[in-house]
RNA sequence: GGAGAUGUCGCAUAGUUGGUCUAGUGCGCCACAUUGGAAAUGUGGUAUACGGGCAACCGUAUCAAGGGUUCGAAUCCCUUCAUCUCCGCCA
C-alpha cells in the first residue's frame, strides 16, 4: 500500500498510476473519506482529552457526581462519533488496499504483456543438426517421468521426476543455494504452509477481501491457513513489526520452498510437461533493503539470475516488463527469459521486480536511519534464484544430443559426480 | 489432541484488593561532566503511530491482540493468539 499522505499530495501520479495498471481509480473517493476521517479523529480526540482530565479529578474532588455525570455525557457524545470514524475508517482502509504501486518511470507504459520491451538477448539459439526433441519426450525416452501414472495417482498438472534427471534437479537447486550463499545471501529453508494473512501482506493481490485470492491460492480445507505460491510470501514477513538498523541493511535471503499454485487462469495452456505445474520448488532471492538502494540491488539479483542462465549455458533474453503486465504492487520488473527450442520462443524461468515500500507497509517493516534518527519503511525486492523443473525443459532441450542424453552444463557436473552427459542408451 | 502456567516500554524485572502507573527499577544505548586518554563514576536523556500547530509544542492511542464492565482498567470479565512445562502422537 502506499502512504496516504503520498496520495494526498501526488492524487495525480497516483491516478495515472491506477490508468497504466489497469485497475480501478478511487483517489477521489479515497481523498474525501480522509478528509472526514481526520476531523472526526480531532473531534474524538479533544473530548477524549477532556473526559481523562475529568476522571483525573474525580479522586480528590469532594463533590464527585457532577463531575461523573458530565464525564457520561461525554463518553456517549464520543461513542457516536467514534462509531462513525470506525465504520468511515474501514472504508478508508480497505480503498488505501486497493491503490497500486506507482510503477517506475522506465517502465514501458501498456496494458497487457504485448507493451512489454526486450532489453538484451544473451547467447545465440543453437542450430541442431538433427531434429531436436521436445521435453516430454526427451522425458519419456530416458524414464525421467511417468505423466499417465502420476496423473492416475495425483490428479493433472503434477510431475513425478525419475532417475538421473531427478539428480540433476537436485543439482542444479544445490548449486544455484550455493552460488547466493556465496554472494551473502542467507539461506532459508520456508514453509510452504501460510495464514492467508501473509500472503495478502506480500500484496499480490487488490484490496482487503482475502477471498479474493481463492482464484490462485490453494485453501486448506478445515484450517484457517493455506499454501503459498512462492517463498517471497514468507521471507516478506520475516521481520515484520521490526525496527532494523541502517547497518544491517541489506538483508539478502535466499529461501527455497515448495511452491503451489492453482494455475487457474491458465486453463488448456502448457498441459504437456513439466513447464506448468501446481506443485514445484523454488529458490528466491529476496531483499529488505533502504529505499535509495533499491535500483542497485534490483540489478543485482537481476545479474545473479542471468548468471544462472549462463552457468546453465542457456541462451535467453531480459524484458522490461509494461505497466499493465508487472502487477499489483511493483514499481519495476524484469522478466528473465530462456530460449525453448520446442516452442521456438523465450519463455520467463524468472522475474525480478522491485517492490518499493509497497510490502513493507503491511507489514510494517521499519528502519532506522544513522544520521537522522528517523525510521521510515524499508524497500523490498524478489527475484527468482531457480524454479524447477520449470528451468530443466531448456537445459534438457538445448543441450540434447541425437540420442536423446542431454549434455550437463559445465558448471553442474561436479555436483553431478563429475558425469557429463544423462540419458541416451548407455 | 489433553492438562497446567505465562505474556509489562530494546533485554530483565516491579506492579494483578481498579484512581498518586501520563508504568518504577536494573542492564543496554545516547549526550554531557570527570580523565592525558580510557575504564569506573556522576547527571540527564532514551518508543511508535496518528491528529492539531509555521514552530517550540500540545493531544490521543499502545502493558500479546480484540471485545466487555466502570466516571476511570496493566490491574476485573470474555474471546483469540503466542510461548513454556507435562502427557499423547510422531519424521
Amino acid at each position: 500500500m502506499l502512504d496516504i499522505k503520498f496520495i494526498r499530495e501526488n492524487p495525480d501520479t497516483v491516478k495515472n498510476a491506477c490508468r497504466t495498471k489497469n485497475f480501478p481509480d478511487v483517489v477521489d473517493d479515497i481523498l474525501s473519506l480522509d478528509v472526514r476521517v481526520r476531523e472526526l479523529k480531532t473531534i474524538t480526540q479533544t473530548k477524549t482529552a477532556e473526559k481523562n482530565k475529568i476522571s483525573r479529578e474525580i479522586p480528590t474532588a469532594t463533590d464527585k457526581a457532577p463531575l461523573i455525570t458530565k464525564s457520561k455525557q461525554i463518553s456517549d457524545e464520543i461513542a457516536a462519533d467514534l462509531a462513525e470514524l470506525t465504520d468511515k475508517e474501514a472504508l478508508l482502509n480497505d480503498l488505501l488496499h486497493r491503490v497500486p504501486q506507482i510503477p517506475d518511470a522506465s517502465a514501458p507504459v501498456g496494458a497487457d504483456d504485448s507493451a512489454n520491451i526486450e532489453i538484451r538477448r544473451v547467447g545465440t539459439p543453437r542450430n541442431f543438426d538433427f531434429t531436436p526433441r521436445p521435453q516430454w519426450e526427451l522425458l519419456e525416452m530416458n524414464g525421467w517421468w511417468m505423466p499417465e501414472k502420476i496423473a492416475g495417482i495425483c490428479g493433472t498438472r503434477v510431475y513425478a521426476l525419475a532417475g538421473e534427471l531427478a539428480e540433476l534437479s537436485l543439482a542444479i537447486q544445490t548449486y544455484v543455494i550455493q552460488k547466493l550463499i556465496s554472494k551473502g545471501f542467507k539461506y532459508i529453508e520456508c514453509p510452504s504452509i501460510s495464514k492467508p494473512q501473509t500472503i495478502f501482506n506480500a500484496g499480490h493481490f487488490m484490496g482487503s477481501d482475502l477471498s479474493v485470492m481463492n482464484n490462485d491460492v490453494f485453501m486448506l480445507t478445515d484450517t484457517d491457513r493455506c499454501l503459498t505460491g512462492t517463498a517471497e510470501i514468507v521471507l516478506n514477513s520475516l521481520h515484520s513489526d521490526e525496527i532494523l538498523s541502517e547497518n544491517e541493511l541489506p538483508i539478502k535471503y535466499a529461501g527455497f520452498s515448495p511452491c503451489f499454485r492453482k494455475e487457474a487462469g491458465a486453463a488448456g495452456r502448457d498441459t504437456r510437461g513439466i513447464v506448468r505445474v501446481h506443485q514445484f520448488n523454488k529458490v528466491e532471492q529476496y531483499v529488505f533493503c533502504k529505499p535509495e538502494q533499491s535500483d542497485e540491488m534490483h540489478e543485482h539479483l537481476l545479474s545473479n539470475l542471468c548468471e544462472v542462465m549462463e552457468d546453465l549455458e542457456l541462451p535467453y533474453r531480459v524484458i522490461a516488463n509494461s505497466t499493465g503486465d508487472m502487477g499489483f504492487n511493483k514499481v519495476k520488473m524484469n522478466d528473465v527469459e530462456a530460449w525453448f527450442p520446442s516452442e521456438n520462443a523465450y519463455r520467463e524461468l524468472g522475474s525480478c521486480s522491485s517492490i518499493g515500500q509497497f510490502q513493507a507497509r503491511r507489514t510494517n517493516t521499519r528502519y532506522r536511519e544513522n544520521a537522522t534518527g528517523e525510521v521510515k519503511f524499508v524497500a523490498t525486492l524478489n527475484n527468482t534464484g531457480i524454479a524447477l523443473p520449470r528451468a530443466l525443459v531448456p537445459v534438457i532441450e538445448n543441450h540434447q544430443n541425437a540420442d536423446g542424453s542431454v549434455n550437463i552444463p559445465k558448471k553442474l557436473q561436479p555436483l553431478m559426480g563429475g558425469r557429463t552427459k544423462i540419458g541416451g542408451k548407455h
